[in-house]
DNA sequence: CACGGTTTGTTCGTTCACCGAACTCTTCTG
DNA sequence: CAGAAGAGTTCGGTGAACGAACAAACCGTG
């Protein structure tokens, strides 16, 4: 059968790549796992997604080890990134860094810091103060110029990750 | 409208650059260009697009100035990358790291060398050999242990992408 | 233990993009 | 001028995405 999700018999890397976190919504919740969301309803909430695309979704990134299922507080299960879905960073973060070039005339509505000396981290994953290679863990998101005020109407996760936030650390 | 192409009205650079670039076949088009393809017939015989598919994505992108329509040879129309589409690629060089990483238990299917000095470039455009940032200009692509040997069966882009070649030079 | 609310799904009818094949129009080529 | 090749367009069929309604599990509270 030939899934939207499959492309040809190309022995292409990308190819492969784009198998697993080519499908709409994908990348932007692995997106929102590396800033932090971890439970369905926030997912829900703050992607705007159909439920039961977001089932499926989740479903296959834990089959395919992007995510994993852990508990969480209350026998309410989680869902956390892995070392194969933490490798995705710098797909997202390239994403990241040509749209706030193209597509934010009001500049850039994200900016990456280093947490121990506060320089900025290029795309590249490169500290511009230390020179150092940050690791995603060591990584402040914090607002750009380009990032609207924040609105009435922002969900909670929205108005959380309008401030200064360590990378990966959970929401809640 | 509520076109699969837009998300919800999310201030985020990434939902911005995947509202350009997160359809199907959209970042194989990308790749492809970067490989030197330039003719509609020459991506349609490559990626195994339906051809209404085809017109659709390249007429996008050259609407989206990722993509500019020139004239070739006997008044054939090509299309090359621009300096926006360009900036692409540490987007799709990061998809086929992600995917040799996981994906190619064979080993990685693609290296990409820097020219004047044979180092190994990495996905974050550094030389391995001079330490020098490489222009994708001056990359190499060669195959890696993990592509199959040269099929029959396979088309003339496939077959002539086996071999080392730079980046961006218009096959043909 | 009963109850209401929250969380995490599942189901279902509709809409829309993707698909492949056939067709059209223009431009080379001999 | 005839034929082929390139670059699309058209069209019916299929499957994924959508939103809303429904359902089950779990929670804290009285």
């Amino acid at each position: 059968m030939a899934l939207p999700r499959e492309y040809t018999g190309q022995a292409c890397s990308i190819v492969r790549a784009l198998e697993i976190v080519g499908e709409r919504w994908t990348l932007l919740i692995v997106r929102d796992a590396v800033f932090g969301v971890r439970r369905f309803s926030d997912f829900l909430e703050h992607l705007g997604i159909p439920r039961a695309v977001l089932t499926e979704r989740l479903e296959f990134l834990v089959g395919e080890d992007v995510l994993a299922r852990v508990p969480g507080p209350g026998k309410r299960s989680e869902y956390e990134l892995t070392a194969k879905g933490l490798a995705l960073w710098p797909v997202v973060r390239s994403l990241s860094a040509w749209g706030d070039e193209y597509y934010a005339p009001e500049g850039r509505r994200r900016v990456f810091v280093h947490d121990s000396c506060g320089g900025e981290v290029s795309p590249a994953g490169e500290c511009a103060g230390c020179g150092e290679r940050v690791p995603v863990a060591a990584t402040v998101m914090t607002p750009g110029p380009g990032l609207p005020p924040p609105s009435p109407q922002d969900s909670a996760i929205t108005a959380a990750l309008a401030h200064p936030r360590p990378l990966l650390q959970p929401l809640h």
